[in-house]
DNA sequence: CTGCATCCCATTCGATACTG
DNA sequence: CAGTATCGAATGGGATGCAG
């Protein structure tokens, strides 16, 4: 009973199942994907124009992990041309609400990392 | 003037520096190495031991991002053999809380989460 | 013990073209 | 509009061997 001991269900342990869940948040564009949804329902093109370089297929694995994963609602409605709409569940928006803070906290501190870059990069040489 | 323009220092902007450093502390092993360091100073074979399944190389490699990033510090201890300590700097560890907070909640939430993966197969069979 | 160098494979990712 | 299919490029990541 060591302290330090995996337990199953820790996400440190490696066959955790959280792991591949938090991947999907976590990703690099299940991020901004998390953070745009913060801001309402968004249509898929809306997320593709608010997530600046995704591409439509990352987009659309990125939206179908998160969906299975239930983070997103997607609702399909039945008119021509498609319309599809993506919204946050309640787990989504908890969990995009941890994300945001993240985000914003490296946008604010952005000055002092790239200090350390570039302080890091000269004492490499 | 529109509101939801690309700024500049904006994590949602293709170019925006941000990026990378985001990607750094929210990738795969960047999350855990994070997280484990909240529990104090480690060796890197503490690390290894404690962030179960990751390799060496990735160890490395996910440290130098960090410590060029100014979230993590090096301590080399010379002895023979080598002891290197590494630890969060204060930027660090906000990091790092935000990112417990995060993997925290997917643990807390996984039974959920594995319900809508289940429903979400389901449906589509 | 701590890591770097190398090799190599699997997966991811992006660009493009195409469909309902 | 909202995707899927396909393909080549790039990257991530593991295994091994070696050095300080």
């Amino acid at each position: 009973m060591a302290a330090t001991a995996p337990r199953p269900g820790n996400v440190f342990d490696r066959n955790c199942p959280s792991r591949p869940v938090l991947e999907h948040a976590t990703s690099r564009w299940g991020v901004l994907v998390l953070g745009a949804l913060l801001g309402g329902t968004r249509r898929f093109t809306e997320l593709r124009r608010e997530v600046d370089g995704v591409s439509e297929k990352m987009l659309s694995s990125t939206l179908q992990s998160l969906e299975r994963d239930g983070m997103v609602e997607r609702e399909v409605l039945p008119v021509i041309p498609p319309h599809v709409n993506y919204r946050l569940t309640d787990l989504g928006r908890r969990m995009a609400r941890h994300v945001r803070r993240l985000y914003q906290l490296v946008e604010e501190t952005l000055p002092d990392v790239l200090a350390a870059q570039d302080a890091y990069d000269r004492r490499r040489r």
